[in-house]
Formats: structure tokens, sequence, C-alpha cells
DNA sequence: CTAAATGCAAAATCTTTGCAGCCTC
DNA sequence: GAGGCTGCAAAGATTTTGCATTTAG
């Protein structure tokens, strides 16, 4: 695992939430991260997840994914191009790879409109849920 | 123009809303109506917005959306699914008409999620901003 | 007139910030 | 030790709610 510099300082609490986001496949939340963090440092505040995450996310450790529940959440930079998947009775976020996803150019490029990033999330159902 | 219902009473403050529902197109935040609806009735509250929309939403007369940035748009319902395009400079949302939006299924499907819905927003500068 | 709807301000959320004490280095 | 980091609580920001007043029907 790649030594990750957080700050100036290694402390068990930015340990914890990096090492929760390691661990998780798919973005999580602030709670997400603050209720998994309290099982390795039981006393971390929120306030200290919000700092550790907005830290990660200016030095691009930590990518913020928004979904259509409009619920901010976090993970690890991705190499791929992915997507998402919410499901919408549990309310749990999953990364997809779909490849390449693909629609008609032709019908608004002309009007002048430059593309420069694409988000898609599926929404449904999780196998859980089903 | 369709006579619309809006809870039991016709008040200018939500002829106002759906006025400008109606004559915009593409989503607008709570803000945005709320500037825009000033111009009908300059002490129209916040809270009436709020309110207006709300009611809106649980009678299917007007659909929320999300995209990328967080913040919560409203838009009459559109016969025809369509995309979204956020303009990253100014933050004004589009609608778009990308025709069918196509993946590959087979990725994700045998792992048992029902796709019930998807959301594709396309990010980059709107005309205005190019 | 009656009661629905409004505007205002207070309350409820969610996120950020200030600060005294703690803990890395 | 020095100063970065933390938890707590206060301050902001955003959305919802309570209530007296206004206003549609």
């Amino acid at each position: 695992m790649t030594v990750q510099k957080i700050g100036k300082r290694r402390t068990q609490q930015r340990e914890a939430v990096l090492s929760i986001l390691q661990e998780t496949v798919g973005p999580l939340s602030i709670n997400d991260i603050h209720d998994l963090a309290t099982e390795y440092c039981p006393d971390i505040g929120i306030a200290t997840v919000y700092r550790t995450i907005k830290l990660l996310l200016e030095t691009d450790q930590v990518v913020q994914v928004i979904l259509p529940d409009g619920i901010g959440r976090y993970e690890l930079p991705d190499a791929a191009p992915h997507q998402h998947f919410l499901c919408e009775e549990c309310g749990r976020a999953f990364d997809l790879d779909l490849g390449k996803v693909s629609w008609s150019k032709s019908s608004f490029k002309r009007k002048g409109f430059r593309v420069e990033d694409q988000e898609l999330c599926l929404l449904g159902s999780c196998p859980d849920c089903r």
C-alpha cells in the first residue's frame, strides 16, 4: 500500500478515514465514514471527518460524487472512468463499470456546448434489496 | 394552457411559480424561482416557494433534478426521457435530448441489480460561457 | 365569513469555524 | 517543546415549521 500523506501529521483519525476509503468499494457519505471510523476511533468527531475529507479533496486523494439523491459521497480516485448505481431502497451507492457509454452527439453539439465530462447513474434496487 | 390545480386556492404566488416553470426551458433552483417570482410578486417569501414546490412535487406537477453540483432544481414533467447539461462555469442547467443512451448491460446485470431509471448529465461550458 | 395561504421569524438540519487542550514529531 | 490536529460548541447556511395576518372563494 502506498504511503499516503495527509496534512503534516499522521493521526489515528486520519488513518481511520483513509483505511475506510481504501477498504470500501463504492462511494461513502460523511455519515457512513464517520460511523465506520468510530470503530477505529470511538471518539472521532464529525468535524474531523469533514476536515479530513476536505483535505483529501484539496490534494486530489479523494473524489466527490453527488448522485441524484443529492448526498455527497467520497471515494478514492479511480484510474478508469466509471459510473454509479444508486439503490432507491437502501440508499447505498455502488461503482459500476459499464464500459463505453454512448449517445447521439449530433443533437446538441452544433449549438455550442463544449462537453468536458459526463456522469451516468443508474437507479433501482441492489441485490440485497431485491 | 392547461388549467393547473395547486392546492385549494389560486394565489398570485402560486401562479407566479407555475408561470416561471412553464416559461423556462430547463430546470431551475429554488433561488432561481424565487428571484424570478419576485418580478411578479415583489414580496413573495422564500418559504412560499419551498412550500409551493413541495406541493407541486407531491402532485407530480413538477420533477426534482439533482445534478452533480448537488443543487436541487425543478422542472415540469417531460413526456420524453431526457438528459441534462450542467455548465461548470456559470452553473446553469440545460435540458438535452440525446436520444437513446446506451452502455454494456453485460457487466453487472448478472450480479442482481434491477435498473429502473438512469440519469445522464454532461458537464462542460455552455454557449454563453465559451 | 371561513379557512387556506402567506410572510416572518424561530426551529431544525447540515456544514464550517474558533479555540483550548492534546498529541505528533 | 512547538505547533498541527482534535473535540466541542458556537456560527453559518439552508430548509422546514409555527403562528398571526391576509386574502381567495
